[in-house]
DNA sequence: ATGCCGCTAAATTAGCGA
């Protein structure tokens, strides 16, 4: 089974790039996140037409995450048990469901936190830990089961392009990182994807000032899986060629095949 | 060539992203 998860910054900007990646890749699951639309405005008919059906938690303009599937879906939970509300609204950020009968998949977009200090960067930690407890069971469990998307975290220094570039910002700091590894102690490993070029795994490139020709990147869209998952892992990769030419996103999919 | 920001909703710009 050949898994992927890719920060699309837009489904209907990107659904042509979606459908002709779906063929050319044989993605049979796809965790999508920023689908930046309603329930009313998501293109399951063109998704249909390839063979997948979708679960989907999208309300609007911002955020909104989807499971997309040819090996069927069950089981769907949208949005995350007990997670924090910004300003008021629950942000649709989460939505997991069984996959093929084989294995258990989230996909979620972690706030972004916007400034240290920042009340969206508190909800940020509060919406880890709020992850942490929902998963702690499935990770402890023995179907093959993985937290895949956009977390909004580089894990380690070397996730980065220049680590002076980010001092003091978000994405690098250590509450952040300290979030990331609780979330591993639930019986999570982080499923490391093979750079296609160059030296470190990369999945998101900024599209201001020569970003990804320059490959000043970060690695933030992760695949943290449980020991079941993670023992069926034949391959991982970033599948950096979907970051070039006109009406990409500036993330990249991360693709994983499992055994399973 | 990988190429100098892109997306959405509601404007004729603002909010957001990392």
């Amino acid at each position: 089974m050949r898994i992927a998860t890719w920060n699309i910054n837009s489904i209907t900007a990107r659904l042509p790039r979606l459908l002709g990646w779906l063929e050319s890749s044989g993605t049979d699951v796809v965790c999508v996140q920023e689908t930046k639309c309603s329930d009313e405005q998501f293109p399951y008919d063109e998704l249909r037409e390839l063979g997948y059906e979708a679960a989907v938690n999208a309300d609007g303009r911002w955020n909104g995450v989807a499971l997309i599937s040819r090996v069927g879906l069950a089981d769907v939970v949208k949005g995350l048990p007990g997670g924090p509300a910004y300003e008021g609204v629950q942000e649709p950020r989460a939505v997991s469901a069984t996959c093929g009968g084989k294995v258990r998949l989230w996909s979620v977009y972690v706030p972004n936190g916007r400034e240290v200090g920042h009340p969206h960067y508190a909800y940020k930690l509060q919406w880890f830990e709020a992850l942490r407890a929902a998963v702690a069971d499935n990770a402890a469990g023995e179907l093959p089961f993985a937290v895949l998307g956009d977390y909004n975290v580089a894990p380690a220094d070397e996730d980065v392009w220049d680590l002076s570039a980010f001092e003091g910002q978000t994405h690098v700091t250590a509450p952040e990182r300290e979030a990331l590894a609780a979330l591993r102690g639930t019986g999570l490993t982080d499923v490391v994807p093979r750079p296609l070029k160059y030296d470190h795994p990369f999945t998101y490139w900024d599209y201001r000032q020569l970003g990804f020709p320059k490959n000043r990147g970060m690695r933030i869209d992760l695949v943290y899986g449980n020991g079941p998952f993670a023992k069926a892992v034949s391959d991982a990769y970033v599948d950096r060629e979907e970051r070039k030419g006109k009406g990409a996103s500036d993330h990249a999919p991360v693709v994983v095949d499992l055994d399973v």
